[in-house]
DNA sequence: AGCACGCCGACT
DNA sequence: GTCGGCGTGCTC
């Protein structure tokens, strides 16, 4: 009889095997429904096969598409992703395939029978056609006009663009557009219409498609073009499946298709110019364009009460008074409550971490468990009355500039200021402010030279972020500040360290100069993209049993002499450990291999929670 | 992940 | 005497 193997959407490393009822012709990468525990659920066949009898498979029930949603080499794709990023197949597949096409009822019988007819051609010979040529080298387009350039190498498609997120698949549909029809695949759009997207591009009707990151297996032609626009931004690895960076999946995927891999970035990552600067990407860059007068501003010993700087006050000003708008970017940190007699820090007692100030309310905050206590009138640690604020938040920042400036429109945009019932108001009141004072979600307000001046107050904070992308980070952040920038308009950066390599670069406006140095530092100290790491978290019950797991985790790691293993350090609120491992190219083979015995179905006890490859952002 | 089964506390 | 807590185990 005839099996197959099928994935579903559970946490589970096996595919389940199903009797295949006579009659169908089913290939592999068809969506399928079938029995599973109690429920029938949807699964993807990922392989056929013959074999003996067996009574205890169950058979499948239906077939839901006339023809597979991926083909062979898709699916070997997607098996790759699960393997690099040590997840589930069928979690992968789920988030790398369209919602499942509603058929108009009556005609399930009928894909059935399609499906007989054309799902089981093979869609390539490809490789063999077109024999061994070197897929074409991946492209990274940098600096000014790297967007028309993108639309200039794509002309009328083939072409799939990958954006980060689904605002930017809104603002890139139409433009995309003037060279023909586009579909898309993001969820800004109906089910119905995405599922009809992938068809419109297996069946070649739509020559250019766009999506985000679950539209990386979508269906191409042989020599199309797979695009990924911002490649620097952590959106292409958010949470949850498929777990590994759209880049990753992209030059993966344009190398085993030979398709022509071009992405875009103001700042691209470290890793990718380091693959350009090494020749394994051709480096598209542009003559300088337009840069804002940029300054920075030293702060030693000035910055304690007052967030602005003369330079910045006095651009402010002026920039005001020309009728421009202004961004002041504060970094995520509230400001905290510091004691001038002992020079503590407030803590949560529970948390351990520094206690959020907010001004007006006069209360403190703590960002992990919530707990909010009233502004106490002298330090819980040394019984001092001298308590006064440390660092800049937004609040703070907004406070002083209203004082200042009492004539001008001032509006707070950050992640505390646009959450709750105020939300709407808030950004309304952003969107028309003078002043907007704001986290990096901010920049979103404006557009290509609409800031008069951006303005830096404290960057430093961000850059004392225990990650070690932290100045990759701000550089990417000064730089999508400064392209907003009017031509002739002003960018700011306050600093304690005025020399720093990030702001110095960034002032420059000199993109090699920052990777020279930050390549130096990752190449010291073993850090990406010269060694790969992964953070493996361990739970269990009690304390006890949670740090001999770890410990144990952590033993049969280091057995591996190609990987460095730092010992279990405490996560969650000391609820579980984190275990940072550096190693090569093949990382993730041997970290299957290394934690195999932790990882099987009946290693109870939960003993591994979570393992991350390839981490984006530094877990604190 | 669901969703069962399976043994110990506060309730109609 | 039951309803229900979530610990443990399975799903072809």
């Amino acid at each position: 009889m005839t099996v197959a193997d099928v994935s579903f959407d559970v946490p589970l490393p096996h595919p389940f095997s199903y009797r295949v009822p006579a009659g169908w012709a089913l290939v592999a990468g068809q969506r399928v429904v079938a029995p599973l525990g109690r429920a029938n659920r949807t699964g993807v066949v990922i392989a056929l096969r013959e074999q003996a009898d067996d009574p205890r498979l169950k058979p499948l029930l239906r077939v839901l598409e006339p023809r597979p949603v991926l083909d062979t080499e898709g699916l070997a794709l997607a098996r790759w992703v699960a393997e690099q990023s040590l997840s589930s197949l069928g979690g992968t597949l789920a988030a790398l395939l369209p919602p499942v096409a509603s058929l108009p009822r009556g005609e399930a019988g009928a894909a059935r029978e399609r499906a007989a007819l054309e799902g089981g051609r093979p869609r390539a010979a490809r490789s063999l056609v077109e024999g061994a040529a070197a897929p074409p080298r991946p492209a990274l387009l940098v600096g000014t006009g790297r967007e028309t350039r993108l639309l200039e190498r794509i002309g009328a498609g083939p072409a799939l663009v990958i954006v980060p997120d689904l605002d930017a698949a809104a603002r890139w549909a139409p433009r995309l557009a003037r060279a023909g029809r586009v579909v898309r695949l993001d969820s800004g759009v109906e089910d119905a219409e995405r599922a009809a997207a992938w068809a419109a591009l297996r069946s070649g009707t739509a020559a250019l498609a766009i999506g985000t990151r679950s539209a990386l297996l979508a269906p191409l032609p042989p020599g199309a073009t797979l695009a990924l626009v911002d490649e620097h931004e952590a959106a292409h690895k958010p949470p949850g499946p498929p777990r590994l960076h759209s880049r990753d999946v992209v030059l993966e995927r344009a190398t085993r298709e030979r398709l022509r891999a071009l992405l875009t970035s103001a700042t691209p990552s470290v890793e990718m110019w380091w693959r350009a600067d090494s020749g394994r990407a051709e480096l598209s860059a542009a003559e300088p364009g337009a840069w804002p007068v940029t300054q920075v501003a030293d702060t030693r010993g000035i910055l304690r009460r007052e967030p602005l700087t003369p330079s910045l006050a006095r651009a402010l000003r002026e920039t005001l008074g020309a009728g421009r708008r202004v961004l002041l970017l504060v970094s995520r940190l509230a400001s905290a409550l510091a004691c001038d007699e002992c020079g503590a820090i407030l803590r949560c007692p529970d948390c351990a971490i520094a206690l959020a100030y907010a001004r007006a309310a006069r209360t403190l905050t703590c960002r992990v468990c919530a707990r909010t206590t009233p502004l106490p009138d002298v330090c819980p640690g040394c019984r001092g009355r001298r308590l006064s604020p440390f660092g800049w938040g937004a609040e703070r920042v907004e406070h002083a500039v209203r004082r200042r400036f009492p004539g001008a429109r001032v509006a707070r945009y950050d992640p505390e200021a646009t959450r709750g019932a105020r939300a709407d108001a808030q950004r309304r009141a952003a969107s028309e402010a003078q002043v907007v004072i704001g986290t990096r979600g901010a920049l979103r307000l404006f557009g290509p030279g609409a800031l008069g001046l951006a303005g830096f107050v404290a960057p430093d904070q961000l850059l004392r972020i225990p990650d070690f992308r932290a100045g990759e980070r701000l550089f990417a952040l000064v730089w999508a500040a400064a392209e907003r920038v009017v031509r002739g308009g002003a960018l700011i950066l306050q600093s304690q360290s005025p020399d720093h390599y990030v702001l110095d670069a960034a002032v420059r406006q000199d993109l090699p100069a920052f990777y020279r140095h930050e390549l130096k530092f990752r190449g010291e100290l073993g850090y990406p993209p010269f060694r790969r790491l992964a953070v493996i978290t361990v739970g269990a019950k009690s304390a006890a049993d949670m740090r001999r797991r770890a410990d144990d985790v952590a033993a049969a790691l280091g057995a591996d002499r190609e990987l460095t293993v730092y010992p279990p350090a405490p996560d969650r609120r000391d609820r579980a450990r984190r275990i940072v491992v550096k190693g090569r190219d093949d990382l993730s083979v041997r970290l299957t291999a290394a934690l195999a015995e932790f990882r099987a179905p009946r290693a109870r006890g939960l003993a591994i929670v979570g393992v991350e490859v390839d981490p984006v952002e530094w877990p604190t």
